[in-house]
DNA sequence: CTGTTAGCGCATTCAC
DNA sequence: GTGAATGCGCTAACAG
């Protein structure tokens, strides 16, 4: 049985309350004297505070809640670094719920565990929550805020970079470099976040008097597996010079199937990807990237957070980070 | 401000003890037309139960802490699905905590926040635990067992492979494709995961009659890094034809490495890494790997929290998968 | 079947 | 400075 406050005022020959004042380092409102006798006891006692008791009189936590969903994509882990940094500065403490993938029911059960005890917010990396687990997010009265996301309707909170600059920037890396037949590979178009960047692709494609094929864009769940069908679907014989993967894991997915299909790249095919994991780095060639900032939206969420109003939608900043995925085309005319 | 039983209980003109009753499912304690009652009035208030409350007097808590350190190998994720679908088959919560990577100070606060609340049992997945955390978890009385880590002198629970078999059977893969040069980069030596792989590496060799040149391990902290380092101390002129990859970012390391040195794998160096991750099939040729487990580690550590007594330390299983980064060498006498 | 009572571990009035 | 008393939201006897 663990040592409770009652024990150790006890022993030390004080109340209960004292003992609570000392512990919480309310000083000014104990002797030295006193204070001294309570930490020898406590530590005798190996003491633990329950925190959840203590949490349930003050009613107020100081733990941030961060929702990830296990996508084969793995930026999560830099926000979670940026959330982590954050947190700690302010003394809080943060805990991750696996939320599935696109799993109604795994999302609810992460959900739950954590609206059912005291957290003081609720972060949603890159989940894209089913509406009924929304409406239970939304009942449960916690501060919350959704990151790497975005929403087009609903008026949500939510940061993460603007997915139509994304687009554009991948896609005008690709034109000044004279290419002019580019794909845009495994994006998903029944999300915002999707729909931008097909839009931002599309209008820097425009600008350059370019109209994208209907094939040049191949939809997908910016997964590996869909890079790879993307690229299948492009097939050997491609008119394509270069291709946009959605994300860095469809980037992967067409990098290595346009191998299997006899392309090398970048010679034959350019492809930069959009993220910047460390993946981009471990892959042969490195992948040229459309960077996003993840570390930066784990800190911006956590202060979203710890605001009392909400803020409005935040935009994080991207970068373009050349590596070896993207060859300069001769003959260009730009 | 949130709905407590008593507001529910007020408005559905019953006790509290009733609602509890209800919310609680304690069938035959309750008659239909006041359960009726009591859920509608939950439904009108939006009523939230506060399980931290409730664990509080019940003093048993159904959350599974898994504690992970953001070491750069990422196999994590793995066992962390381990752990949520035995979990969930248990109804069981898990929440998730961050360690950082050997740092003493975040390892504490991660300890500390759950620690600190009711939790059922605590898993830490390859976190070598600093000597003082050590002791904070051993007081704090909870079940806890390490996952994908293993211990020498100290008797503690743990779960995971045969070390000295995952590094005989990678060496033994090599020798039987007729290698007999054969390094080992990117282990660690100061723990015992580490020495157990360096023994069943030297034990295959001496089996086949071999004695490895001190050269031939490089040690290192199983990361990319650490495999980059290894392969420029074997160099572009080196008499191996094959090496170990400690971990599948080692192997990558040395992967990487060795095409930078003009090396180019298979054809002049075979590479086998050790965890096999999905990394293995991203990479380019993709890597041979003794693959770990992983997902029956987080089944297994669930089912030892679980478990009355604490069970010895448990093996999971390991298997040889052929990918493409190991050659056969001609000329071999086997 | 249901209400009353008590108490989980802690922080916080309010007196002294 | 310190103690006694109260209650956070909930469950568990114990009566009826």
């Amino acid at each position: 049985m663990a040592a409770t406050i009652k024990d150790i005022a006890k022993l030390a020959g004080v109340s209960t309350a004292t003992v609570s004042r000392v512990l919480a380092h309310k000083t000014a409102f104990f002797s030295a004297a006193t204070a001294q006798k309570v930490q020898a006891a406590a530590a005798t006692l190996g003491y633990q505070k329950n925190t959840a008791a203590a949490e349930l009189v003050t009613r107020q936590s100081h733990v941030i809640a961060a929702v990830v969903n296990s996508t084969k994509t793995n930026f999560a882990s830099q926000i979670i670094e940026g959330i982590q940094a954050e947190a700690h500065r302010h003394d809080l403490n943060v805990i991750i719920l696996y939320a599935g993938d696109a799993d109604a029911e795994q999302q609810r059960r992460a959900l739950m565990t954590v609206i059912e005890r005291p957290v003081m917010g609720i972060l949603l990396l890159s989940v894209d929550l089913a509406a009924e687990n929304l409406t239970l997010l939304q009942q449960s009265q916690l501060p919350y805020c959704f990151l790497s996301i975005s929403f087009d309707g609903e008026r949500l909170p939510y940061i993460t970079s603007d997915d139509w600059q994304v687009g554009y920037l991948a896609t005008q890396a690709l034109l000044d470099q004279g290419h002019r037949r580019i794909g845009l590979a495994g994006v998903d178009s029944d999300f915002h976040t999707g729909r931008l960047r097909v839009l931002g692709y599309t209008q820097a494609l425009k600008n350059a008097g370019i109209t994208a094929a209907p094939d040049w864009i191949q939809l997908g769940n910016y997964s590996y597996a869909a890079g790879q069908t993307a690229m299948r679907a492009y097939g050997a014989k491609t008119s394509l010079t270069a291709v946009v993967g959605a994300s860095d894991m469809a980037a992967i997915g067409v990098m290595n199937q346009a191998r299997d299909l006899g392309l090398a790249v970048p010679t034959d095919l350019s492809i930069i990807a959009i993220d910047g994991t460390e993946l981009c780095s471990l892959v042969q060639p490195s992948l040229t990237s459309v960077s996003q900032n993840f570390y930066e939206m784990g800190i911006a969420g956590v202060q979203q957070l710890r605001a009392k109003e909400a803020l409005p939608q935040k935009i994080t900043p991207i970068q373009l980070v050349n590596r070896q995925s993207v060859r300069r085309l001769n003959g260009d005319r730009k």
